[in-house]
DNA sequence: ACCTTTCCGAGTATTTTGGTCGGGTTCGGA
DNA sequence: TCCGAACCCGACCAAAATACTCGGAAAGGT
């Protein structure tokens, strides 16, 4: 039930960016320091951050990344099924990357895993980065 | 965000002893047929499971193995933990396995992964093996 | 005795994880 | 125009976890 250290370094950088916003872009150096992950592996989360519309980037000297989207706009639950897979702790439950399992009509565990599915889903959907800015999280706002 | 296939199985296994309480004990091949598990496996988990005193077995011909405890008393969360380790998805929220993280202080992710720890926790340990015999979910009896 | 069945430690193939490395491209400035 | 800063991007790699298999030893029943 872990989440893994790309998912955990995406969400770090994310977090520096926002904070930086409106600034000057930031070079992966500078990323890389503050959130204490070696610059060759966050260089490639960030290119997949870039890929899927979170970040822009900019080269040459001067050049760094930079927030594509507001803070407001990024849910947590979608930068994590896109750097770490599905959500749901079973392939036979997942809405998104569904597998097919032999003893699955009248398995008792189904509804069981498709429950831990919805509940996870329910928060990490309902946190964008501005909560996460701001420490609003989804029990804080019901 | 995985459980793997131990804890699955496990579960698996706990559901058709279950099923199979009161009568006779069943033997490996018994429970492997039904679930769809390598028997050699199988026996590896079984064994831990009895370790964890939730089941017994007797050896000899018409030995096998069968529940030690009353389905109501088996709570999903725990037996989850003890096949597949921590609840937590990191490390810095775990309670029962606590690993320490340089960024600790101030890290805004943190009160995430406890909320979703917590969440996770929250339907795995109010459930037991005989709700899912029942089909009666958290969520149905609230 | 002998067969059945669990016990249990060791080995192993595959996949995932968590990176590193090297060369290319693009930009800005001297 | 040249140089260095910075991103781009595919390939590679080592360690760990996963999902098993195997080979006996011990215990129970007949």
């Amino acid at each position: 039930m872990k989440v893994s250290s790309r998912g955990e370094y995406a969400l770090r950088a994310l977090l520096v960016l926002a904070r930086n916003r409106g600034e000057e872009m930031m070079p992966l150096s500078g990323i890389s320091e503050q959130i204490l992950v070696p610059a060759p592996y966050l260089e490639q989360i960030l290119l997949r951050l870039k890929q899927h519309g979170y970040v822009k980037s900019k080269r040459g000297s001067n050049g760094g990344y930079t927030l594509r989207v507001r803070p407001k706009d990024v849910v947590i639950g979608e930068v994590v099924r896109q750097l770490e897979g599905p959500l749901a702790p079973m392939g036979c439950v997942s809405l998104t990357a569904y597998e097919a399992c032999p003893l699955e009509e009248g398995c008792l565990l189904k509804p069981l895993w498709a429950l831990v599915r919805d509940t996870v889903a329910h928060v990490l959907d309902r946190t964008t980065l501005e909560d996460l800015l701001t420490g609003k999280l989804p029990e804080n706002r019901c």
